[in-house]
DNA sequence: ATTTAACCTATACGATTGTATAGTTCATTT
DNA sequence: AAATGAACTATACAATCGTATAGGTTAAAT
């Protein structure tokens, strides 16, 4: 099925996927020229051609640094903030509050607007949400009872089981050690779900 | 810390941060003109300087589509097999085995020969692996005591803490309800150790 | 009232980069 | 012996692109 590639077409494939996966961006024909010790561009972006042609890269007409590499697949991730601290506010998200990127399978978890944060504390440990897990959160107002919420009181980020009661919010702690919370809906600022958990061991 | 940005410059940060997630290269600064309605690209690139000495991406002079989110690595993301079954043998993974692929946040996990299983059975609910659970596992043949291992026991896969004793390994669950059990070293095939676990809610 | 800052336009220069033309070398094939 | 194809050189052209110069508008600040 794949065609036939000779040895210098591929230390150039080679070449331009380290480059890629270095740099994060496709090299100029002329760097990889460079690279080879070839004196003219030409050299390289023939090999480029011929990559093309036999289907291992695409790139588009007179477009800078647009060499892709087929089967490098930069599709199924997506790169969401993760929060270094969480505050009330509008705009859900603030830019100030990012601290790095993550990246996560996007097949997987598929809300757009998700964040993440490094979980404190051992109040969902019976959940098996750990110190120093990456929760991730889908942003919302009104999560189902039942559900994993992540809430603001004080200025202080919660994990909890989440019931809306009456007038009151109802916040379980997935920790037997430690008691249930019922706050007034004025003072609880609700961040959003808990969707997914990542843990590195 | 991190300095203040107006509301167009998070704007024009947001398209950059969409259309490399998307594009997984960076705009030029005709097109980010393009999408604002700009006439002149230097609206573009005033924003762009203003971003960069702000400290939220970086450049080089004169180098196109280099512009480059900090915190966002789009070379972040690793692809790893998910196995559906796993058999003894030789070569780690077989193709047969492979359901799909899974991407990661390769900053996270940096092992290279990393895969991932789906979790069956609540052997390791208290250590806060679930069923329905995947497990990211680094192939490994002689994990250290203590570690989570992934066994393979008459053709059956399971998680358990592994230690070893002197012509016997110890698998030990971490549930209370089930008991440790001790097997020879011969009935057992040590697939790898979990590095990892990644659970969607 | 003047200044300042953020934001934008119009136009153009020069660096970078993809591409083309014309030719060379060398091993393999027919 | 002639032909072919892969690989490369030298030079140049043209599209793309980052950058610069010179100005305009608006809102907030001093």
């Amino acid at each position: 099925m794949p065609e036939h590639l000779t040895e210098r077409q591929k230390e150039v494939l080679e070449f331009i996927r380290e480059y890629i996966e270095k740099e994060g961006i496709s090299p100029t024909v002329r760097e990889i020229a460079a690279h080879f010790g070839f004196a003219s561009p030409l050299s390289a972006q023939l090999h480029i051609n011929a990559l093309s042609k036999k289907g291992y890269l695409t790139k588009a007409p007179f477009k800078t640094r647009n060499l892709k590499i087929i089967g490098l697949d930069k599709t199924s991730g997506r790169s969401i903030p993760l929060l270094g601290t969480v505050r009330a506010g509008k705009p859900v998200i603030a830019l100030e509050e990012i601290d790095s990127y993550l990246t996560v399978d996007k097949n997987i978890f598929r809300n757009k607007d998700a964040f993440a944060l490094r979980v404190t504390g051992d109040s969902m440990i019976e959940d098996g949400i750990f110190e120093g897990d990456i929760v991730l959160i889908k942003p919302e107002k009104d999560p189902i009872n039942g559900s994993i919420a992540v809430v603001l009181i004080n200025d202080e980020v919660t994990i909890k089981r989440f019931y809306k009661e009456k007038d009151r919010i109802r916040l379980v702690p997935a920790n037997s050690s430690l008691q249930p919370a019922t706050v007034s809906p004025l003072d609880a600022y609700i961040i959003g779900k808990v969707i997914g958990v990542i843990r590195k061991l």
